[in-house]
DNA sequence: CTGAAAGCGCTTACAG
DNA sequence: CTGAAAGCGCTTACAG
């Protein structure tokens, strides 16, 4: 190549980055080799040289999850204006999740990592740290790295609340199973609600709270189980809109009409709750992936990252699924 | 490193990459200096000298789509097993794609190439043959390269023909805008829709055939042109689900019943259209990613590529959204 | 079984 | 403004 055009490499490498120091001239002779050659510089080489590969990392667990996609899309929506690549990791298990940083903790496979719904553990971020790897987390939170968060014990008491001031007594919860991603929002959820039913003087039911994983399947069976108890309650908050779907489904199954006999609310607010007309909070999740994005976005550009956690807003989205009570015993 | 254990680089590479000719102490030797220094191979290094990335890049207008996503998610699934990761490269515009195309091209970022519900230019292919980059086109055809399709003319002749059997005769059809990425199973489908009514004896009417960007929004409102010309059609076949979502919504806020005054078919079957209960032609998303995977790893093993066209399966799925048309005159 | 050396294809001081 | 040379960190014949 440098060769062909009867000029050293440097100068190649010079007119490829658009230096200015080249002569017109000698810029032109390279330029025609490169046609002529149809040349086609290597970016690995590059990468090796400069020690850096101009993409972003994304973990994330839940790839089949609407919410975790529509946090992807914000994700790659900050990066579209910027130099970077998205590498996508879907890490559905912990196994896979392990082997995804034992890869990024080398440390030249990205440049920096977005790290989507799970908290990797002390050891691997130690060693995120130790590869200089800048990391910032979405839907996570930790102390000592830059996160992008909402309020989930807020969020769960807003739906409670919601709930409690239409006039229910009888308000169940559907939660996730205890996370296997060190996921904690559930978790969370369910202290908001607990805290709203203690504020308005509720007594707790303990078997008002159910857990299951995040399907609209399993949802709905254990709503099916809630509606069929001897005293069922007269409101479900589930803590994902894919769950409050299942929830939906169990009572139409059975025939029981929302909202006038069984008030739902679901969290999220995912693009079908509004099609449906599910009453959720909602959560920006869009929104959260796009920050997450320009945070990492801006430590990579040489601003170093606080360690703080970025809070967005939450907002309850009242639809058809809530309303009164059915008028107790008559 | 290599210093260290007393060894000669190439012993580490040996032992790194687990070759069996190294004598058990020298391995042990290498393996304990790898821990006391913390030592990370870098997979740069290793690609450059390798001349392989171990990563495949994947191609896709469109990721807000749900569609889209569904196909993503059938190619992470596809790579899961493999030791390959996954570049995710959304071309939301010509320009997007052009650059993702200049980059891929050079041969170096990726191993191989899952491009999705586009077609490149010609240029835009003989610039990936030369750079050697195995493709494989998912929902696009091309007859010098592999691809994974399903008949949409046959789609939409389906869809037609069970209004038609229904007893519909004022049948329109909601299609997309032409296509900006070289993307023409709209104009397929509206061929197997003509086609339907042909065989069937059945008047085109040009005023009933009506198309716009693919969104719920955009459908909804021609949705309602349909709706309130003179002589409105008694069902509406849309070209994707999304769509079909839009024609419901328009004939929610008319006031008009499903399906008693209106039937409504999508394309594609995403995961809301079960749970509206929309009558649609099921398309296999997941699987269609899932089996360009598949074909795209076993040319990465070595296996040459047929450039054939695999056309995956179609079926018709009814459900609530279809009935007879309301009984003409009286 | 093991090591010295060349090679993968860039970038970047360092001299001119 | 431009080139020779070293360096980025691996792998792989080639000798021993």
């Amino acid at each position: 190549m440098a060769a062909l055009a009867g000029v050293g490499e440097a100068t190649v490498s010079r007119v490829l980055n658009g230096r200015a120091n080249v002569r017109p001239a000698t810029r032109e002779k390279v330029l025609e080799a490169i046609r002529a050659l149809d040349y086609r510089p290597s970016s690995v080489a590059r990468s090796l040289s400069l020690g850096r590969t101009m993409v972003i990392g994304v973990v994330v667990p839940w790839f089949t999850h609407a919410s975790a996609v529509e946090r992807v899309r914000g994700i790659v929506a900050a990066l579209s204006g910027s130099p970077y690549e998205l590498m996508l990791f879907d890490v559905e298990s912990e196994d896979r999740q392990r082997r995804a940083f034992e890869l990024l903790d080398r440390g030249d496979r990205a440049d920096g990592l977005l790290i989507v719904s799970t908290l990797p553990t002390d050891a691997q971020l130690e060693r995120l740290r130790t590869a200089l790897l800048p990391c910032v987390l979405v839907d996570a939170r930790h102390e000592s790295i830059p996160n992008v968060v909402v309020d989930d014990v807020a969020g769960g008491e807003m739906a409670t609340r919601h709930l409690i001031e239409l006039g229910h007594t009888r308000i169940a919860f559907i939660g996730d199973t205890p996370p296997e991603f060190r996921f904690e929002w559930s978790r969370d959820r369910t202290l908001g609600y607990e805290r709203a039913l203690e504020r308005a003087g509720l007594e707790r039911r303990p078997h008002y709270v159910r857990e299951g994983t995040r399907s609209r399947h399993v949802a709905r069976s254990i709503a099916a189980e809630l509606l069929s108890l001897d005293e069922p309650p007269t409101a479900i908050f589930a803590a994902s809109d894919t769950q409050a779907l299942g929830a939906l489904e169990a009572a139409r199954s059975r025939g029981i009409r929302v909202p006038d006999q069984l008030s739902v609310v679901g969290f999220d607010d995912v693009e079908v709750a509004a099609y449906v007309g599910l009453t959720t909070v909602r959560q920006p999740l869009f929104e959260s992936g796009r920050r997450g994005g320009e945070l990492l976005l801006r430590a990579l550009d040489g601003h170093p990252l606080a360690a703080h956690s970025e809070v967005m807003p939450l907002e309850l989205v009242v639809r058809g699924t809530t309303g009164p009570p059915p008028t107790a015993v008559a």
